[in-house]
DNA sequence: CCTTTGTTTAGAATTATTCTAATTCTTACT
DNA sequence: AGTAAGAATTAGAATAATTCTAAACAAAGG
């Protein structure tokens, strides 16, 4: 798993402008919270990492936050079962594995021609915009 | 998509007891809906469908039931997003496809050579003992 | 029987998330 | 600069799905 880069200030707000969404200070944190520690966090946690540097944060603030850079294609959520979403900053396609017993997450390269294996499994007049695949089972390494 | 035939009562009390769950009408009831209707149907909707066979039961017994059922083996569960989880008769292994427009979820087959090669993605020291496939889109067909 | 253990039930509690309404910021005119 | 319009932020209320709780019930074993 290589790191997708950070991107760069100038380059958050074209981003969230392409979707018609302005760039502000809370937005920027939250980005670089997430980027600056790839593990999954919870809205709650990244709630938690933000207020450090940004005290006057409000959650419902860091909901929005997400949900712009959902929109804006620079974040994938990340659901397991029924906990709550995770928030992902790798761009590249790839799969989670989730650890059932320490509750981490990993991310799983997976070569383009695997994924195009599968979607050509899908029956003609389904056309699929999103795959979603997640190992479940222990990392022992 | 070969349905999953149903199994008789007492292959089901079997399950059951294999898991350590005693049989009860409310755990029969609730399979049986399940396997009557293939639709991938929420708790609430398993609720409302018993509830005309059986209008005494509690929705909580229906959540009981229902993991239950899991615990055995008998029936999957099925989360997209933040949705409610989905409950799934379809023992075979499959994966999902999820309509966004209308919000209905057909079971894809899936050849176990091509769940074989995406197990195979994992680095040595993952374990998984099950993988979750799930596409996202429009079926136009 | 009588005890133990598992199940059901109704309702309360919990958790993650979304909504609401008030306030504050930006942006873009004039 | 001054101001109107549209976004974004905030705190707290509301919601939705699920789980928990405690009491009643049922079944199984000695």
């Amino acid at each position: 798993m290589q790191p997708t880069a950070q991107i760069s200030p100038a380059a958050l707000s074209q981003k969230l402008a392409d979707s018609g969404l302005r760039n502000t200070p809370q937005r920027e944190v939250v980005y670089s919270v997430l980027v600056g520690k790839r593990d999954h966090p919870t809205a709650d946690e990244v709630f938690a990492r933000v207020k450090s540097e940004m005290p006057t944060i409000s959650l419902a603030t860091v909901y929005n936050c997400l949900e712009a850079l959902v929109q804006c294609n620079l974040v994938r959520q990340v659901n397991f079962e029924r906990g709550p979403t995770r928030y992902c900053p790798n761009l590249h396609p790839h799969a989670h594995f989730h650890d059932e017993a320490t509750g981490a997450t990993y991310d799983i390269d997976l070569p383009p021609a695997l994924l195009e294996q599968l979607r050509s499994q899908l029956p003609s007049g389904y056309r699929a915009s999103d795959v979603e695949i997640t190992f479940r089972g222990q990392a022992t390494a």
